[in-house]
RNA sequence: GCGCCCAUAGCUCAGCCGGAUAGAGCAGCGGAUUUCUAAUCCGCAGGUCGGGGGUUCGAGUCCCUCUGGGCGUGCCA
């Protein structure tokens, strides 16, 4: 039984009569801010007295009466300015989490109407190594599709590639001009990543030349405003004169960092000079960047030779970031990448302008849209398509072909505006009846409070932060298990899967466990944690109940199917456990109401904390009699389930001992 | 310039649609182990929720404004 929908269903009838829209009032019962209010509290009284002229407490104790919560509550009281406290019965507590240890699902309850979703998340460029800015997307689009699905809705995930653009065109261009055939022959996707690697670093180093003038301009220009800002005399009014040096401050600061910045290209390019191979490079392939650029306008012409090179690398890259996604555990309903749109862009052109829908702007092709300075360009001034054009191809085709309710974009907050604009269109193009949400989430940062880079400055890989996770976990695994009293319980063997497990899992948690709307800094240190909100503790938990279950030589199975005898919530701890443990339901529902899987893990971590606490001052195995053993063998039971499906949402992996 | 986001304990962060005395972890201090995993538990200390104004019975949360920071901003994705 989900209690909280309970206690709702209870007032809904008791508000019949008092209000025309009871939803909102409902919303306001909730989990009690303190044990000592009791397990819920209603708030709406205050508001609903207000509406119908009454006193508040009045209004509360009418309601709660009507409500007859008899059945359910233990004690129901009116307290402070109208605040309705619910006690639940332990007999209510007993039977909830007796129907959800013979439930898969837990407790938590079937949507009416399942509804179809659209989850496009991952995406990452196939023709370069994935990198840390890659992780978000994946592993909280995962966890969405996991919760979903779990909820009874239906999921079609949907990773949409980035293969069809710039990045191929490096790749073919470094083929073609740089390509080692014995070690293509040996390793393809090392020698591709090369490939790209060394035009990417060309192009850099041509865009850092050209660059270097305006830096230098802008360093110049920010150095003496700050000095003609310091020098200016200052201004008697106290207040003008405090604006003053503010803005001196200001100033200088942006001279320093303009400074900083020239420098930092000055030796970026010094680094770069120091090999004379590459400066020869770079000398022969003086146009790099158009060059490339060039390849891909024939790769997108049809151009055999590059479309040959295209398919030939395809599965090397696809192979490559498969590898990552089977590590991170992540799957796909399909991946269908920008390539697969390409033969339907002309024809969204043509039928948005067929609708009237579009203008023509310095020769681009343009929708504009109320409320957007910039219109959405959909075909260049050279003919070209942008992404815009293929993600309004790609909400025609998952519209028509899998009629969504909902299509979700797990991206980056820096691409809000793109979607406000390609939903715009979206809506003036027909598909308004499609739910479209942008799922942002913040930047991974550095120590520093900068995206996250390595010590040179280069993208960190994916694979190499998974591996350095795990190796990580594995010294702690090792240095646990060489201090156990009774010796060291694992093989080498053992400690490696074990680390594996806990290592991606703290990669994941560490990510999920945050807001996704904000930043945060990445921390293997604080990641991998032992107590705290982290997985290795949630994974420490799951652990302890199975090595209660081994120590108790019962399994579950067994357990269940024993006589019956009712969960007992006699002490505190079980009682507040028992509390916990009906509440997997509300937190189900509260990490899909805004799409953030940080609420789950805000309840794991409760609940996983209640249970240690329960541990610690209820003896299981040696409990006092033997229905309080099964009692709290039950307890033990469901909150291993508990916490292996929750971990499971969010796709991380449980060990019986660590 | 314009637009969006952010500012909460020394540090890293929660805080749901406005609700009672703002919560965790880390770091600090003090306790607990002949006991089912101490990868643990219990306790102490730590706050002008960036400043100011407003709305409300009630504001960290909503509105205005100022300051500081991040991001985006017509032919990249």
């Amino acid at each position: 039984m989900d209690i909280l929908g309970e206690l709702r269903e209870r007032f809904r009838t008791a508000l019949a009569g008092l209000t025309d829209s009871p939803n909102p009032l409902l919303e306001m019962i909730r989990p009690a801010a303190e044990p000592k209010f009791g397990d819920y509290q209603a708030n709406f009284a205050m508001s609903l007295a207000k509406q119908l002229g009454r006193p508040p407490r009045d209004v509360a104790a009418d309601v709660a009466a009507r409500a007859r919560l008899d059945d359910l509550c233990q004690q129901v009281e009116v307290a402070g300015p109208g605040f309705i406290n619910l006690r639940l019965r332990s007999e209510v507590l007993a039977t909830t989490l007796a129907a959800a240890l013979v439930d898969p699902f837990l407790g938590v309850p079937r949507p009416a109407a399942p509804r179809t979703f659209v989850i496009d998340f991952s995406a990452p460029n196939v023709a370069k190594p994935m990198h840390v800015g890659h992780i978000r997307s994946t592993v909280i689009g995962d966890a969405l599709c996991r919760l979903l699905r779990f909820r009874g809705d239906r999921v079609v995930s949907d990773n949409h590639l980035g293969d069809w653009g710039t990045q191929f065109g490096m790749v073919i261009y470094g083929y073609k001009h740089f390509r080692r055939p014995d070690e293509y022959a040996a390793n393809p996707v090392a020698e591709l990543s090369r490939l790209y690697r060394l035009v990417h670093s060309l192009i850099g180093y041509h865009e850092l030349v050209a660059e270097l003038p305006t830096l230098k301009q802008t360093a110049d220009d920010r150095s003496a405003a700050a000095r003609r800002l310091a020098d200016q005399p200052p201004a008697s009014d106290k207040a003008e004169a405090k604006k003053q040096a503010a803005a001196a401050q200001k100033a200088l600061r942006q001279a320093e960092e303009a400074a900083k910045a020239l420098t930092e290209a000055c030796e970026k390019r010094a680094s770069f000079e120091s090999r004379p191979d590459q400066v020869a490079l770079a000398a022969q392939h003086a146009s790099i960047g158009q060059a490339v650029l060039d390849e891909v306008v024939r790769l997108h012409a049809g151009d055999a030779e590059n479309l040959r090179l295209w398919r030939e690398f395809m599965p090397h890259c696809l192979r490559e970031i498969h590898a990552i996604y089977e590590r991170l555990g992540v799957t796909f309903d399909e991946e269908l990448g920008e390539s697969f749109y390409h033969g339907q862009l002309a024809d969204v052109v043509a039928d948005m302008e067929a609708r009237g829908l579009t203008r023509e702007s310095d020769g681009a092709m343009c929708v504009f849209l109320e409320g957007f300075d910039a219109p959405m360009i959909i075909r260049k001034r050279d003919g070209a398509f942008l992404y815009a054009t293929t993600d309004l191809a790609t909400i025609r085709y998952r519209v028509e072909r899998w009629k969504p309710d909902a299509i979700l974009y797990v991206v980056d907050h820096r691409q809000a505006e793109h979607f406000d604009k390609l939903f715009a269109a979206a809506r003036l193009w027909g598909y308004g009846g499609v739910a479209l949400h942008h799922i942002a989430f913040g930047t991974v940062l550095g120590k520093d409070g900068k995206p996250y880079k390595t010590r040179s400055g280069d993208t960190v890989g994916l694979e190499g932060l998974i591996d350095e996770g795990v190796r990580k976990a594995f010294a702690v695994v090792q240095e646990n298990d060489d201090r156990k009293p009774d010796g060291s319980e694992f093989t080498a063997e053992q400690r490696a899967q074990i680390a594996e497990t806990v290592g991606v899992a703290a990669l994941k948690y560490a990510d999920l466990s945050q807001n996704r709307t904000s930043d945060y800094e990445f921390s293997y240190e604080k990641m991998l944690a032992l107590d705290g909100n982290t997985a290795a503790y949630m994974q420490y938990s799951y652990a302890r109940v199975r090595g209660i279950f081994r120590k108790a030589g019962v399994d579950s199975a067994t357990l269940l199917a024993g006589a019956s005898g009712s969960i007992q919530c006699e002490q505190p701890a079980e009682r507040a456990l028992a509390l916990a443990l009906a509440r997997f339901p509300e937190a189900i529902a509260e990490s899909l109401a805004d799409f953030r899987p940080n609420q789950l893990t805000v309840y794991l971590y409760d609940l996983t904390r209640k249970f240690s606490s329960f541990f610690e001052a209820c003896p299981v195995v040696r409990a006092e009699s033997d229905e309080l053993r099964r009692s709290r063998l039950l307890l033990c039971e469901l909150t291993g389930r508990v916490v292996e499906k929750g971990l499971e949402l969010l796709g991380i992996r449980v060990v019986d001992k660590m």
